[in-house]
DNA sequence: AGCACGATTAACT
DNA sequence: GTTAATCGTGCTC
């Protein structure tokens, strides 16, 4: 092989159980494409946010412009602004129509560290992408992003096929960050981090 | 038009 | 452990 893309996960791959999708893209690469250079890291960390029913999922609003890119077809990037100051990256899963993301919570740096120390340099380098926000900010991600399409080299983001997690590495466990979200959904074990 | 709050982070006591 | 930063979104009036 001599592409410069290697194994772009396919739009299958997403079009299929969010918990699925968010247990299997560990040990996946997310890449992003600045002028021509590469900067990339291994997923170590996702959550799930499954349709209107879940009310930690912001689809719980309904169709709204915000969530509209969640009842598109899966694959494509549903990147939202929060906090005042932060941008999140989802992968969108499930057949179109039915809204649903994986979240992207944390990735281990693999290609373009010097990019990445270059906007992350003022912290340690163990916290330079162990935060939804942190990646984001590491890798240039933000509202233009939303609804590209991860499964399209031409956007500039996608997550290619990476290695394989065993299950004993695999800690599972509650959303992060609920606050205010009402049981069941605050303790649903929607969280794969790896060891 | 106004308001409360957020799938967070970094700095500080 | 606590808190400021900072503004888009969805809901109420």
């Amino acid at each position: 092989m001599n592409s410069v893309v290697n194994s772009i996960l396919p739009r299958e791959f997403y079009n299929r159980p969010t918990l699925t999708v968010a247990r299997e893209l560990l040990g996946a690469i997310l890449v992003r494409v600045e002028n021509g250079a590469r900067v990339a890291g291994m997923i170590v960390e996702t959550e799930a946010y499954v349709g209107e029913s879940d009310l930690g999922c912001h689809a719980k609003a309904g169709r709204t412009p915000r969530t509209e890119v969640m009842y598109g077809p899966p694959g494509r990037a549903y990147v939202y602004f929060t906090y005042g100051m932060h941008w999140m990256l989802n992968a969108v899963t499930e057949a179109e129509g039915f809204p649903a993301a994986v979240l992207i919570r944390a990735i281990q740096p693999v290609e373009g560290i010097e990019v990445i120390a270059a906007r992350r340099g003022t912290q340690p380098r163990a916290r330079w992408t162990d935060g939804p926000a942190k990646l984001t900010q590491a890798l240039g991600i933000d509202r233009a992003l939303n609804g590209a399409d991860l499964c399209n080299p031409d956007a500039g983001l996608w997550i290619e096929a990476g290695k394989s997690i065993p299950g004993e590495s695999v800690t599972i466990g509650p959303r992060v960050g609920l606050n205010t979200v009402p049981e069941p959904w605050k303790s649903k074990p929607w969280r794969f981090l790896v060891r």
